[in-house]
DNA sequence: TCCCAGGTACTTACGCTGTAAGTCAAGGGA
DNA sequence: TCCCTTGACTTACAGCGTAAGTACCTGGGA
């Protein structure tokens, strides 16, 4: 009965995400790795070809785990739900979610959201083809924005400070007028806020596009 | 008259960049970069304090290179200008791009651009505030874009075309029907074209805002 | 002229990395 | 019973970033 602990591709990828998340990315290491399974780092290339292929399952791992929404009829409500869906996902492992926006992936993970999104488009009255460039233009924008987002939380060391510190010195010099009045407002960055501006944006153009 | 041969951090980044984009980010080392600048690793750290900086360097060098196209009036056509400015000068780097559209940097050499495309969004007649906004949703599907563009050109090797043979195999099994209707599209991305339709929407939705 | 201070480059070394290669014990099918 | 697969182990190598110490060369003051 102690096959219980046996090691398998499921737990060194599981290991690998709260590896990630508690070291970043950086602190990611084979022998880590293997350590927080309990085996030699060796063992490891049992169940795994090699790192690259541990780093994709991280990414994978992710995606899995992000619950899609019910479709609930409205287009607009429901791509945005399905980005919500995304955004919070990848917020909610912010180490791994930078290789998730970082490497496109061909993984089976996102072909469910990909498929529910393309039906909310089809939905509304979009062709087959400018569905995918609408999908595609929205992902376009949401793995800006998020990538954003789980960059501007570095673990904080205070190096943050003496950068904004430099900005400021910068723009305080005027040769960038249009920058020093906007200084205020780009100090700081309520992401979730500029999340909802820009999809409203995009949601909005696509409406109006499918009324012309 | 052989000081001709100096090393200076300047031909330390430029020799870091050439190699970025020779051999991927992967290939750049402390070692291989000494080498190129002819000279012994460790001599490096007297021009530059360590590898990190050097990888900042090498972005900030991209966005240097960066050609600001001159204010039209137009503020659409002027933000669109801005855009191809910064996606081509992404793109003619595609691997040291990688390090910029990822990182977020403070960098100076930024400041420039982001004061003109304010310049235009003040001129169009957003409030300070606003114009913010608009930048960042505009700059995000940016980064998103062109960060899917430059990861879709990875030194071409052939497990391209598994993986989407792969990704065909999982469509045939019709368990995601709108991805199966649209997979004619999906097949191919041109990313030029792409591009142009996101900003578009991102633009006359910025555009009717405006009206509103 | 001599001398020396400072900066540049070099050498050595440490601990870490990913992984190729070979060994060895346990278990299941013939 | 034997054998053969499977998974874990050990050893080893080449490369990494960089801390620490050393040697040289060059320009300026005495």
């Amino acid at each position: 009965m102690e096959p219980r602990d046996k090691v398998t591709r499921e737990k060194v990828l599981a290991a690998a995400l709260t590896l990630v998340e508690e070291n970043g990315i950086e602190g990611l290491s084979m022998r880590k790795l293997a350590a927080a399974v309990g085996v030699e780092a060796m063992s490891l290339y049992n169940h795994v070809p090699n790192k690259d292929a541990v780093i994709d399952g991280v990414a994978e791992l992710v995606i899995q785990r992000m619950v899609l929404p019910e479709p609930a009829g409205d287009w607009k409500a429901d791509l945005r739900a399905l980005a919500d869906a995304f955004r919070s996902s990848a917020i909610s492992h912010p180490h791994a979610a930078r290789l998730l926006l970082t490497r496109q992936l061909v993984s089976g993970g996102s072909l469910a959201a990909s498929d529910a999104a393309l039906a909310a488009l089809r939905r509304a009255g979009f062709s087959a083809s400018e569905a995918v460039h609408a999908l595609r233009a929205v992902l376009a924008f949401l793995v800006g924005t998020v990538l954003r987002e789980v960059e501007s939380t570095p673990a904080f060391d205070g190096s943050d400070l003496s950068a904004v510190a430099r900005r400021r010195a910068d723009l305080s010099a005027d040769a960038f007028p249009s920058l020093a009045e906007s200084a205020p407002f780009l100090a700081s960055c309520d992401h979730e806020r500029e999340y909802t501006y820009g999809l409203d944006l995009l949601l909005s153009a696509l409406e109006s596009r499918l009324n012309r």
